[in-house]
DNA sequence: TTCATTCGTCATGCTTACGAACAAATGGGT
DNA sequence: ACCCATTTGTTCGTAAGCATGACGAATGAA
């Protein structure tokens, strides 16, 4: 009877019991599995309350009994904890020649992760994301249907139309609907986002307990980005280009033909800028991992091609934490992430700034991109189960009356 | 009987009559004065749940009758509105040369305005502050003890210990406990803002309806700063240091030690960097005013040092936009403010960035920061008068676990 | 074996909110 | 003048949610 009557009382789920619900699942999804008492006492709510939502939670397979706590004084408690199984999260890192996945299920623990070669036509993208998707959902042993959610990202702002804009690095993308495809494809709730964005949420992620509330993770490979998290959320900017710096005024004059094309920045220290350095100090290479070996191997040229390249770089941290003063700077990318640069540029920045700043490599390398892929997908998991958003915090300004 | 029911009841003030209590003042706030029955559709509340609320709020004093509604069909109605006197909001603004106070009344209607000449003596500051907050609640007939909080924007940082850092403008500030004093002359709670800050959400305020999420304020003055405004809010970064863009690497050459020392940004279209442009063209002149009268007179060097200010000024507006991408980017201060150069700034824009933005001339001019910092005081009046702050609103990521 | 401690349930009461019914007030139509 | 639809706002009964305190059960320590 008493079980009836909780479930009627649920069809509607009013706001306090949301409230309590909600409280209940951030405590097990931080603190893992605990009790219904110890419960009561982190939650502040009535053990009878607490019991009462662990009904709820346990019939609709959120939650389940893991076992007794016993070893200490008194009676032995019956342990809860997420059902980690209940559901999960996709992460999807669409790039131009790898195309990565992971797995998280609801408690954030990766339950699998793979990656496969982009086949190059752009076209295949969607089939291709459903087969590594597939991967992903045999290899966790996972059952389609708990696939609750997925975010893709991709170089480049998908459009509101579906369109995949910005992203040379995907001839030919710009023509399909790739938002619809990858929706029928991956057959759930599907999100998109940027991938220095996304990876700038997958570092601030992985940082875990350290994270910083104000945080920046600058990519460079062939382009160069930034991405913003703002007290834990990403920045996005009024028409989603926040981040996009390709055409800041460093490193070379923006009022040039080709900074208005390509973009000052860009054309100065991504691949193609760097390259070019490179043949101007008499050097040769086809790509900047050989300007790194050959950095390695002492050729002057190299040294004098990363060194300016750092000091270049050393401005946009400069720009960059003049404008949002972010805790610490991340670099990551194929170029961004590596460590010569990265100490390079710290060497540098005690000229151009007396503040000390963080300047640090990323620590996920590659998988940045589709681990914060995940993290999106996780978080929009959660927040869409378990939390309140209906409840407003604070309240805006009233109109201004003079 | 009824009435000391709900007495009894508020004396805990649970969390879902707060969530009641909360929807039904930001009605009034922002629709004006309405009916009960009204409220309730509005809300979604039920009519005596609205009484109730309707109860206690006037109990408190927040809310009154004001007459009925009658011309309708149906039994007329008494209509509710905020009790504007109930409580009062100050905002100061401490300049160099003047200071100016705003008196809001709880509904945002602006009550009383004053300006004084600052006496040049820093440590005057306090007395000053406190005289023009009587001279604003004696013009409003305002009682002191319903004065509920203050907001004091200041040049600089305010530091944790009290002391104000980084103004150069008021000279020996930095030995004084001015938040201290500040706090004893005021006699009420008392936030502090730094003054560009303050004056992005002035001005954002005063766009009312019109109001962007993302928005950035230039302030060019003495110095020059940035305010930005992420989804209605003041970023601040992590060490309050969120907009201090005087080292930004335009305008002059970032590794100069000058740069180092004074900014490079600053250096070059700071008031006296404006003033040695203007010398090196070979005019004279001791305040940039006087420049920009004789570029209304034709003055051919008043021309090209104000061009040439602007020049920079567009390198200034794509940083930020490349960073954060606002809907727009509000010109202020002494400098910024003049249309002669705002509207220069706009024309050099297309030669940096093919994306359009919109480049503005503050439309409150000096008032901004005063502004900005009664919005800030009546904003925390009312979070902390009948918002759920302690509700919150969106779950945080778990701990990854890989 | 006793006892303090802890876990979890039960019964009870308080507070909040809602819906239905109803009284009161009002304008329009006849 | 009278009726009636409409709207406002109150009263009353009911349901939901949570807290409190009592209580049984389980457990380790003395």
């Amino acid at each position: 009877m008493h079980v009836a009557e909780v479930n009627q009382r649920l069809v509607a789920s009013p706001v306090l019991r949301q409230l309590s619900v909600r409280s209940v699942m951030e405590r097990l999804l931080l603190d893992g599995a605990t009790s219904r008492a110890s419960l009561s006492r982190v939650t502040g709510l009535s053990k009878q309350t607490i019991s009462e939502v662990m009904l709820v939670l346990t019939e609709r397979g959120w939650v389940k009994e893991s076992g007794m706590i016993s070893g200490g004084v008194g009676r032995t408690a019956v342990r809860y904890e997420i059902d980690a199984t209940a559901g999960f999260a996709l992460g999807l890192d669409l790039g131009a020649s790898t195309l990565r996945g992971v797995l998280v299920d609801i408690s954030g623990t990766i339950v699998a992760q793979h990656e496969l070669a982009a086949d190059g036509q752009g076209g295949q993208l969607p089939a291709q994301a459903k087969l590594l998707k597939q991967i992903l959902l045999d290899a966790a042993k996972a059952p389609a249907e708990r696939l609750q959610i997925a975010t893709v990202a991709t170089p480049g702002v998908m459009s509101p139309q579906g369109r995949l804009d910005l992203a040379p690095n995907l001839p030919g993308i710009g023509e399909l609907d790739l938002a619809g495809q990858l929706r029928a494809s991956l057959d759930c709730q599907v999100m998109f986002e940027n991938d220095v964005n996304a990876a700038a949420l997958g570092e601030y992620w992985e940082a875990g307990e350290n994270a910083d509330n104000h945080f920046a993770f600058i990519s460079i490979g062939t382009g160069v980005g930034l991405g913003i998290l703002v007290d834990g959320q990403l920045l996005r900017g009024s028409s989603l280009a926040a981040g996009e710096i390709g055409y800041l005024p460093l490193g070379g004059d923006p009022f040039a033909p080709q900074s208005l094309e390509q973009g000052a920045l860009e054309s100065s220290i991504g691949a193609t800028g760097i390259l070019q350095r490179f043949a101007r100090l008499g050097g040769s290479a086809q790509t900047v991992r050989e300007i790194f070996d050959r950095l390695e191997a002492g050729d002057s040229a190299a040294e004098q091609t990363i060194d300016e390249t750092a000091r270049i770089a050393a401005l946009l941290v400069l720009t960059v934490t003049s404008v949002i003063d972010p805790d610490r700077v991340v670099f990551g990318g194929n170029i961004g992430g590596r460590s010569e640069l990265v100490r390079r540029i710290a060497d540098w920045m005690p000229k151009v700034q007396k503040r000390p700043i963080r300047v640090e490599a990323s620590s996920l390398g590659p998988r940045a991109t589709v681990m914060g892929a995940a993290a999106m997908s996780l978080g929009q998991m959660h927040n869409s189960l378990f939390s309140t958003l209906e409840v407003p915090g604070r309240l805006g300004l009233p109109t201004l009356r003079q």
